[in-house]
DNA sequence: GCAGTAACTTTCCATGTTGGAAAGTAAGTT
DNA sequence: AACTTACTTTCCAACATGGAAAGTTACTGC
């Protein structure tokens, strides 16, 4: 039986999952903008997938203020996709 | 832009409401059976869904003990296929 | 017809989540 | 050295969720 995932459920966690499983690698900033939250709610649900495993948050100091990226980890993306599984077990085909 | 049903979205209310949309008429104990939770808890849940106007629960004194069936009503179908296509829309297709 | 029980409903309470504001930190910019 | 950017953490307030227990209403049995 799938289960959902509360971790990934939330809905700005869900979007944050999604949006890295479709596109591999963004920053703090982009992030921010598509969800429109404020920083400290960002800060707080980067902190928890990452708590969870299932992401990995790097600071690159390129030229330039220094960037946050975000990506998933293979169990991010193993999480997600049972989530979006278990999703689609429970409502049928979305 | 299709937005999350919040009222919806909840796990155990997601679930109520596929059950419905698949099944059009259920009673509490089958439900109750299926999301495996107290009685106070799916007569809450149930009741959010009726304030949100998105279920009717309708007592039948047939024969023996009472028993309460639920259903979606149109705005709650609505809604429900509204919150699946923007599930969809976030993950991508189920 | 009165006790007992089934089927909820409501209240009480404890815990957890979510979000913003504000304060804090670290590093780059001028 | 002062300011700003890019977060992070702390502090709160509000709301969500869940079970237990108590309350209702209506059958059922005797």
């Amino acid at each position: 039986m799938l289960e959902l995932d509360s971790v990934i459920h939330a809905p700005n966690r869900l979007k944050i999952c999604a949006m890295l499983s479709a596109i591999s690698e963004l920053d703090f900033q982009l992030l921010k903008a598509e969800l429109d939250v404020s920083d400290s709610v960002l800060s707080k649900h980067i902190k928890a997938l990452e708590s969870a495993g299932y992401l990995i948050a790097e600071k690159r100091k390129t030229s330039g203020r220094p960037t946050t990226w975000l990506k998933l980890t293979a169990a991010g993306r193993k999480a997600f996709n049972e989530h979006v599984a278990a999703l689609k077990s429970i409502v049928g085909e979305l």
